[in-house]
DNA sequence: ACATAAAATTAGTCTTAACTAATTTTATGT
DNA sequence: ACATAAAATTAGTTAAGACTAATTTTATGT
């Protein structure tokens, strides 16, 4: 049906498509792909002839009804392969997403949906990500980030919006994983530094940015 | 590390290089991976530069240590993906080669091995087909057919060589599978074709041709 | 309003892996 | 041994999808 590379632009489409009020440009998408704007140019041009997106210099693009439901499907694709290799393979949540980058793109008609059944039919991915079902729905995303709390609140970490190894990496010697308990002591007012307790042990400081990307429930 | 399209060249080749005195010439290739021979001796080249393989105009091309070892280890993935199919996802087995002729190529260092794990270190594929090792050793492939026995031999279905839709279906109208009872009843010496009993039940004529693509325990 | 910077686009190149058509080499039958 | 057929090879073309470099368009700060 798509080619690799069609399917990785839309996938990064809609992807950039979910930060609300972002314009999604040629250098956007490009730098998503880490590939040159020149070459995105000629996709969007591709793309545009197949009517799965719509391009206005002034919008920047948007993903078409058509071109929506197929992206849709290959985040299911991604998201369902993520929870086979980590819960049924034992990978870790660090190693999983490069591969499921690849298998995502398996096409056969009926492969998700078996996978999906096999799996137990699992409503979020190993890093939190709603697994769009088969009609197309999305489970509802977390949208609160530890970064949005008050001193003194106390979360569960449901979701992690940074899914590279670094991060997770980090996470992993913070011992921080989904649905981690969270406290936040103190709001570091010079640069928005956090001060926070993780499963009530002792206290850790992060950055503004490392809270912007745990989502929290 | 290898392209698309270099393991399937590798994995024909391999293939090819199963058939005992078989010379693997361009057009032999060509056949099987329903290129044009002028491709054919593109690749050639290339995966000659690359040591994979060596080409002797007398002797065909010939598979080097290095081309043989990862030729063993896409075929790996293929059946072990092709057991995952079936077993797990519930596939009928004229289904899965296909698929797997695309899960084959997901390149992760520990995928296979995982999944091999995770299927119980299975020696066969549902076709019959031994499943290479992770140390590049081959259970025992099956040799005999159908078409070998004498008149009144009883066997065992053991393996299928041919994986096509076509033959597999016709295989399921026949109640024929993997471990199905086989009773040669006789040959008709006009053109080979073979009269046998499936499972104790009513005769059935089948081909030569037939007959040579069924190997038996 | 204009200089300058940033972004978008165009033009042209490259690589991979196919193809067709033409040519050369090898095999086969009489 | 030679004509003919088949196989292999070469030469040239194409398409996808990337790139760089040059140019044009748009945005931004003073
Ligand atoms: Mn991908
Ligand atoms: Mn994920
Ligand atoms: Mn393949
Ligand atoms: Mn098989």
């Amino acid at each position: 049906m798509y080619t690799l590379s069609e399917e990785n632009y839309l996938k990064s489409i809609y992807r950039l498509s979910q930060q609300p009020n972002f314009k999604i440009t040629p250098t956007a998408i490009a730098e998503s792909l880490k590939n040159n704007p020149a070459s995105v140019v000629d996709m969007i041009r591709k793309l545009t002839e197949k009517q799965l997106i719509e391009y206005d210099k002034k919008k920047g693009v948007k993903l078409t009804p058509v071109g929506l439901k197929d992206a849709v499907l290959i985040v299911r694709r991604h998201r369902l392969w993520e929870v086979f290799l980590l819960e049924k393979l034992g990978y870790h949540w660090d190693e999983i997403h490069d591969i499921a980058e690849e298998l995502e793109h398996i096409s056969d008609a009926t492969l998700a949906d078996r996978l999906d059944k096999f799996l137990g039919f699992p409503e979020y991915d190993p890093h939190g990500d709603p697994i769009p079902k088969a009609n197309g729905k999305i489970p509802k995303p977390y949208s609160v980030t530890l970064a949005d709390l008050k001193t003194g609140d106390t979360c569960r970490v449901a979701a992690v919006k940074d899914t590279s190894s670094s991060f997770l990496q980090y996470l992993q010697k913070l011992d921080i994983g989904i649905g981690t308990s969270i406290k936040l002591l103190e709001k570091i007012s010079y640069d928005n530094s956090l001060v926070i307790t993780i499963n009530g042990k002792e206290n850790t400081t992060v950055s503004q940015k490392f809270g912007e990307n745990i989502l929290v429930d």
